[in-house]
DNA sequence: CGCTTTGAGAAAAACGTTTTTTTGATTTTA
DNA sequence: TAAAATCAAAAAAACGTTTTTCTCAAAGCG
């Protein structure tokens, strides 16, 4: 099968330099003359060598690759900032190492230390432990283990002292969800929202309640419905629990598409329709808003944007430049059609 | 930043033995007695040691890692083939390096480079490039110089000679559609394809009409769909053009989960619905069947079992071991709300 | 013209492991 | 009881690069 490996020493004896002329050549070093530098690129050709990049991160200290840690890559919101962020690392000459650890302290540890075996350069926590608060003691322990050896970007939560945040704007993102319902004329206003414990969910939740006041709108208690599980089961039960109210919702903000779907589906078993009885808006704005009938309007970051600053920020704290100011990544809102006008007249 | 690397020396020292004993006690070799075991272990605990990967991976001639190509894991299909095989290679004690080359064959060239310098000791390639036939030349040049240094695993395609190959029962899977629909009573029944160049759809097609014929239905020609891309626009203008026939089908089946769903869609769009106007088939299973009402009925594969299929081959070829003879997977067909009887009266 | 600078490139050291070879002590065997 | 065999563990070589150090020749300078 494999047939005898070549390396940068049989180049250098073909070529009649020395090795180190060799990877000079490759790594572009100035200081070659133009014609041994033809000379190797030459045999380089005719062999179609490859350097071994293990022998080169052992000897230069530099892997060239980052690790990704993300709960569950099946969930399309992590596939697409993955996605976005292994363009971005690949476009700086980075490779980008995903781990699902579907949100399992033990998994997660197990993967940083692997990570850093591996001699990854930077890790990228998204959502999963790193969304949580208070933090399991050992897991805090390795994070912070990890960042005392390799920068770590955290993507949206802050999981320990030393790591660099990328936050999203959560909080901007509820605001304009319930000014836009507002704006239609709703005023019963409910909030399917996921785990307490949560930091997103925090910062949807006071924003919820902020806005809320600031328009001068009361929020019924039984309207803000914590949500087990992030998926369309949550939302399924949760929309059921806001149906069986003497005095239902007019709309509803749910914490992610998922759960929205989830609450759609509810609505239509009990013979309701979106947005006939109930307005709906979801989060992250994922394909999957696409794909159902009517299409769900929702919040959600710009991911090529996203990405670019994630992978921007471990790049350059690699090269061990200063961590610059946090800058909160904005949410838009994309209109669809699962929100309608509802008229004062029609209330109650 | 970064504390002062500790190696197998440093622990060698404290812990009064040889560097080799240390790498002994960590690989579990029997030859070293329990006394020094203990010292050494003792040692690795109190300073954390995690031998250097890439260090071991140079000595050893063994990464230890495992690249897989895929078009998109955004595509749920592939994003659930990944996350299985990331279970299964994590337990085998391999890592798993996934990149996504949408299909385009000079990023799946880049990328097996890549994971040639990274001394990858196993190559799986999902869909993207290796289901075409022809294949590009430069592509299929890359794929049998990859096959040369490493296994190459196909997960249903066999781009070149000297790939392993695990095919996926797309015939089986179509006989079955058809046979389920057949016995709802329908007959006449369409097939959204994709491309005629993939093997897939060749394979499909063929089933359908083999199967169609086995059970004496005439296949009408224009219901034998080509559907330029494999997303819900692709069966969302297809099922347009099928239902602006004179005499449109009863039933459908598409080449996968997201044609089929934009498909109903389109049936929804023309004030039609799913299953009283049109039965619906989609394939691949992937949780977005559930995420539409009706939910959709599905042809997969089990996820979990295609992983250690895979892996299997992967690990099993890199130990040297003779390729054992080709397991075709099977499909199943997952019924669910979208098909429903018909009877002969109800036709034409 | 002899001296220091400069620059190209060879040689050697380093990276942190595994693997092979060697060593020396202990046990077995004739 | 001396020679052979076994064993644990130390020492050394190897893995394939990069990086540092060293060498030698050509160029610059007073």
């Amino acid at each position: 099968m494999t047939q005898k490996k070549i390396t940068i020493y049989d180049i250098a004896k073909e070529a009649q330099v020395s090795a180190s002329t060799v990877s000079r050549v490759l790594d572009n070093h100035p200081s070659v003359k133009p014609e041994k530098r033809e000379r190797v690129m030459k045999v380089v050709k005719k062999y179609q060598f490859r350097p071994n990049a293990l022998a080169k991160g052992l000897s230069s200290a530099h892997s060239r690759m980052i690790g990704m840690l993300c709960p569950d890559v099946c969930n399309p919101f992590f596939s697409s900032i993955f996605s976005a962020c292994e363009q971005a690392a690949f476009a700086a000459g980075y490779t980008l190492m995903l781990n699902n650890t579907f949100a399992q302290p033990e998994k997660e540890i197990a993967y940083m230390h692997k990570l850093m075996e591996q001699q990854a350069e930077s890790l990228i926590l998204c959502g999963g432990v790193a969304d949580w608060r208070p933090l399991p003691e050992e897991y805090a322990n390795t994070v912070r283990q990890c960042a005392q050896n390799l920068p770590v970007v955290s993507a949206g939560a802050l999981p320990v002292e030393r790591c660099y945040q990328i936050p999203l704007d959560h909080y901007d993102g509820m605001r304009q969800a319930v000014n836009y319902l507002a704006s239609l004329g709703h005023t019963r206003i409910a909030f399917l929202h996921g785990l307490r414990c949560i930091l997103q969910t925090q910062e949807k939740m006071r924003a919820f309640y902020e806005t809320m006041a600031a328009l001068k709108l009361h929020v019924h208690k039984e309207y803000v419905v914590e949500v087990m599980t992030f998926d369309e089961q949550g939302g399924y039960h949760g929309m059921m629990q806001l149906m069986s109210l003497p005095k239902p919702p007019t709309a509803v903000i749910a914490i992610n598409d998922m759960t929205a779907i989830g609450a759609q589906q509810a609505i239509l078993h009990k013979g309701y329709s979106v947005p006939r009885d109930f307005s709906l808006i979801g989060f992250d704005n994922t394909y999957l808003t696409y794909l159902v009938q009517p299409h769900l309007t929702s919040l959600s970051l710009d991911y090529q944007a996203y990405a670019r600053t994630l992978i921007g920020a471990a790049v350059s704290a690699i090269s061990g430049e200063q961590p610059k100011p946090l800058e909160v990544i904005p949410l838009t809102l994309h209109v669809k059609e699962s929100c309608r006008r509802i008229f004062p007249l029609e209330e109650k």
